[in-house]
DNA sequence: TTTTTATATTGACATTTATCTATATGATGA
DNA sequence: TCATCATATAGATAAATGTCAATATAAAAA
């Protein structure tokens, strides 16, 4: 799969703001289930749905331990993203060819 | 505006393949929409579309050039949403309050 | 085993998204 | 001014998304 498919897929995973809370949440280490529920008006199908996309982000792992299940941050995937903006953020600008070219190249 | 609302939508605008290469093409250097155009087969709508959401999330600053626009990166922007995610995977676990506690919440 | 608790799945639904075609607007050049 | 080029907007549409209620499954407790 190509890079871009991949991160676009992480940062998907990001784009909801209820998503990007329970990240944040796991930032303090692994949370059951119904602890991250707990801070949301959502319903527990809801949570379960947005677990599942973390999940198959590669951001969050989820363990089951009995009855529960325990979800953890993966944190380097996190820092795999981080690194890519910050490597984006830090670029260089490539000498360019002067002119748009938008014109020249349909003449 | 709540951070995680501000920050989803950045990482909304990055959500989408298209998007994210366009990021990373104009981690060279400000660009044309034009020359942005002929990297993806997409229509010239779509595109600005796809830049008009890219703008709108702060990640990208769009300027006009007599009849053209030219794209650039907000380092700064990028530089914040890389150090939201490092910050994230480098935090330390909080002491937990040892099992999971649903049961006895509710009791 | 039966009941209760925790989580997952299904199906429905309204909203959002990405895309196109057609058209409008804005700027250049003849 | 008129024709052309670059970009933006409008409207349509198929697909994806986030949400819920209802139900299924899995584990624990009685």
């Amino acid at each position: 799969m190509k890079d871009y498919i991949k991160n676009s897929k992480m940062f998907k995973a990001l784009s909801d703001a209820t998503r990007l809370q329970i990240v944040e949440m796991l930032a303090g280490g692994e949370l059951c289930a119904c602890k991250i529920l707990a801070h949301f008006n959502i319903t527990q199908p809801t949570l379960s749905y947005h677990m599942k996309i973390l999940i198959g982000s590669g951001l969050v792992y989820g363990r089951r331990e009995g009855a529960w299940m325990q979800y953890s941050l993966n944190k380097e995937a996190l820092a795999e993203a981080s690194a890519l903006l910050r490597k984006i953020s830090l670029s260089k600008k490539v000498p360019d060819t002067g002119t748009c070219g938008c014109r020249e190249a349909r003449a």
